[in-house]
DNA sequence: TTAATTAGTAGACTATAGTCTATTATATTA
DNA sequence: TAATATAATAGACTATAGTCTACTAATTAA
């Protein structure tokens, strides 16, 4: 029964999470993670410490939540484009991640370290952040194997995987991917 | 000049050092780095805290230095065995790391992750286990380059870009490398 | 022998993530 | 209206990394 169901007793103010993730993401982009305590996050927005830890598990679930929906719009496919190659397609992928890394690695950074000690929060980093971005990839390269871009002898996965680690090396060793970057991965996967 | 000047008061005693370094490996293998308290080193060790914090900035470097001399050892240059190709020697050296991360895999994450966090420890990192590591794929792909076992126009920092970031990126997502994925490893480099 | 210097001990203190409890506010249902 | 349930507030409490200060121990240099 797809039943709309009203929940008894008071029910959650929209505007009390929206005011916590906007405050959250603010003070994040202009001190950074280590920077930014739940108690500077309660006092800028007003809220109790348990209406935070009512609706998130950690600082890091709070603020996977409050990049969320900005992150996700840089997850999304590519026009499949049939002008453009899928080794284009896949250059300006990377671009826009780059792009993207240059606001928040620092965030993203801080996330993955959060996600090592913290293995349910790993697991909704992986499915909300990591997979989608995965899946974009692979997509691109499965095409490009059925449209003959790519010899079909070579191993999706690994490739995915390189893919990804070549930048999140760097990234995590303090180093911004760039266009040279992106220019030497596209060449390296589609290299005759 | 390289005069032995002893410094002036109280020397350190060696074994002090020692005894915190091995108590640390040990709880760190035990419980994994999370779960050991700096409270738990001192009582187990029997130090006091502040012997600690004399030798050690934080948490992570003194967990660094704790697995420092064992996993230098893996990151020794393989033989320059001119019977093995660059190929089995990249892939012999895969399966060193991997079957260290088997070990270690925990303790090493929470290292990178410590290191986003703190960029003087991310720099100490760097030095003392990453550019290791580096060097020695590196090396072995100058090798292949001028012995034509891989083609000259190749990049050689996106190939170790490639290489690291293939088992770091599953790693810090929770996957274990394994012997499938080193052999996809030297496939994807070698291939013709 | 004395002064200076550094190592190590002991424990109070700070900052911060996260828990717990009591209280008040706002909704549904009987 | 009364009972019940959940949201939100307020603030005490815990655990832990790291700092600070006072003290004692071991060494060198004068």
């Amino acid at each position: 029964m797809a039943r709309e169901m009203k929940a008894a007793g008071r029910p959650r103010d929209p505007k009390t999470a929206e005011n916590i993730k906007s405050t959250t993401l603010r003070l994040m982009r202009e001190q950074g993670y280590a920077a930014v305590s739940i108690a500077s996050i309660i006092s800028e927005s007003g809220v109790a410490k348990q209406t935070i830890y009512n609706r998130w598990k950690t600082k890091a679930d709070l603020v996977l939540d409050a990049i969320f929906e900005e992150t996700e719009r840089y997850a999304s496919a590519p026009d499949h484009d049939f002008n453009k190659s899928c080794r284009e397609q896949l250059y300006q992928f990377l671009i826009e991640v780059f792009e993207h890394l240059e606001r928040d690695s620092r965030i993203i950074c801080a996330l993955i370290a959060s996600a090592q000690e913290d293995k349910l929060f790993q697991k909704s980093f992986r499915e909300r952040f990591v997979n989608p971005r995965e899946k974009i990839v692979e997509d691109i390269l499965r095409r490009a194997h059925s449209l003959g871009q790519i010899s079909t002898e070579r191993d999706i996965p690994t490739l995915v995987a390189f893919i990804h680690g070549a930048f999140w090396y760097p990234l995590l060793n303090g180093i911004q991917p760039d266009r040279k970057l992106a220019q030497n991965i596209v060449a390296e996967i589609f290299r005759h």
